[in-house]
DNA sequence: TCTGGGGTCCTAGGACCC
DNA sequence: TCTGGGGTCCTAGGACCC
């Protein structure tokens, strides 16, 4: 069996910790930029605000019914996972954590329990800990395990865990479970699935799998499988270094200046080569890329550009990944372009300690490393951004967060930014 | 006026090799 | 005049997830 415990609307949960006076009222977190709405409170989706809704298109809404509205707070979201996912570890160590807002458990070799009681406690303890309410649900698949999860958020009598696993209790489920809420089924699928009148997800198990192959490749006859009871999506316990790092932004304003945008990528290559080096990792390549804005008929032309560099040796240092985002973009930069967003993508990861020394290189790896290293140090205690790279310059911040909560529980003390 | 960020996996097709 | 077969690797694009 699996359990999948998810956090419910969990950014909002988030900000109610310590604002408990929202509690009824709707609330909505945004993304970047405060350019959309990326959590809703029930009452917010009961008033037919949807998921990334813009919020220029949902302000009436958001007027007239006294909608709290919040910038993401990831520092603070960050932590509270955290915490709920330390509650989780009280149960097994066996934890998969899936995304900030979700975790599987293997519950293999527990068959002894009685898993509905054990999903309800699970619940129960996680908002006893840390104040964040959760859907625990149990099944012989993580697919599975997913819907009964889902059930728990639609029927409050299940007091935050369902177990689910006697297989006409599973066909009764899966006959009212709406395909394109499966797991792994997503918008494209569901609409052709739909259209040939394929509903539900037990009339997706009707299919054969060599049709489901055909159409939707070995993803989706796994997703067919799991639906059938047969568990074949691998648990994945432990820490996974990723294999592509990305960072990126969109502006609020579009940017039309080479120096001005340079500096955003110079700060999206830094950010990049931190998160490579916090992972023990070096990347073989880095791709930089600046769009246009997608939603200007004027841009439909130019999309704008994107550009690989091949590190002769594998690095992780942001000096040289800095220093290569500039030159591509002097590629792919277009005078008279306006750009709305741009990132810095490292791929081709391997572990540091993997890297092949380059016969022919001209970097002095050893004196970047021990650059790096002061300079993660420096910045894991002052704050991130107390020591930058000159070029990623000191100019004003280019995104909006007019709605920022506190971040209660992770606030670094007010030490001034140290500039060397 | 205003539209997020960060990932994974699969497949098809081209380049290249012997 | 005639122009193979089999394999690997890489990349772009598309699907999916939160």
């Amino acid at each position: 069996m699996y359990a999948l415990a998810d956090c419910n609307n969990f950014f909002v949960s988030c900000e109610r910790l310590f604002r408990p006076d929202l509690n009824g009222r709707p609330v909505i977190v945004l993304s970047n930029n405060d350019g959309c709405a990326i959590a809703r409170s029930n009452e917010a989706k009961a008033l037919g605000i949807g998921m990334g809704a813009p919020l220029f298109k949902i302000a009436d809404i958001v007027r007239c019914n006294n909608v709290a509205v919040f910038s993401g707070n990831m520092a603070l979201y960050g932590d509270i996972s955290r915490r709920v996912q330390q509650t989780l570890m009280e149960f097994t160590p066996a934890i998969e954590r899936y995304s900030i807002d979700e975790a599987f458990l293997d519950l293999r070799g527990m068959e002894s329990a009685d898993f509905d009681a054990l999903a309800k406690e699970i619940s129960r303890r996680c908002l006893r800990n840390t104040g964040i309410p959760v859907s625990v649900g149990i099944a012989p698949t993580k697919t599975l395990a997913k819907i009964a999860s889902k059930l728990c958020k639609r029927y409050p009598k299940l007091r935050g865990g369902c177990y689910m696993y006697r297989a006409e209790d599973v066909e009764k489920v899966l006959r009212k479970f709406p395909v394109e809420d499966v797991w792994g089924i997503g918008r494209r699928f569901s609409k052709r699935l739909v259209e040939l009148g394929i509903k539900t997800a037990y009339d997706f198990t009707t299919l054969s799998p060599e049709w489901v192959r055909a159409q939707m490749s070995i993803a989706g006859v796994r997703t067919w499988r799991e639906l059938r009871g047969e568990a074949c999506i691998e648990f994945e316990q432990g820490f996974q270094a990723k294999q592509s790092i990305c960072t990126s932004r969109s502006f609020a304003t579009e940017i039309y200046d080479f120096d001005a945008l340079a500096e955003q990528v110079a700060k999206f290559a830094s950010m990049t080569a931190a998160k490579l080096r916090r992972q023990h990792s070096a990347c073989n390549q880095m791709t930089v890329f600046a769009w246009t804005n997608r939603f200007k008929e004027e841009w439909t032309s130019n999309r704008g550009n994107s550009c690989v560099t091949v590190f002769e040796t594998a690095t992780d240092s942001t000096l040289e990944m800095v220093k290569a985002s500039h030159a591509a973009l002097a590629e792919i930069f277009a005078r008279g372009c306006g750009y709305k967003k741009a990132g810095a993508i490292a791929t081709s990861i391997i572990p540091k300690d993997g890297v092949q020394a380059n016969l022919f290189g001209d970097t002095d790896t050893q004196r970047h490393d021990r650059l790096m290293r002061a300079m993660d140090a420096i910045n894991g205690r002052l704050g991130h951004d107390s020591v930058i790279v000159a070029s990623q310059g000191f100019g004003d911040v280019r995104n909006q967060h007019q709605h920022r909560s506190p971040r209660y529980t992770t606030e670094w003390s007010d030490l001034p930014t140290v500039s060397l």
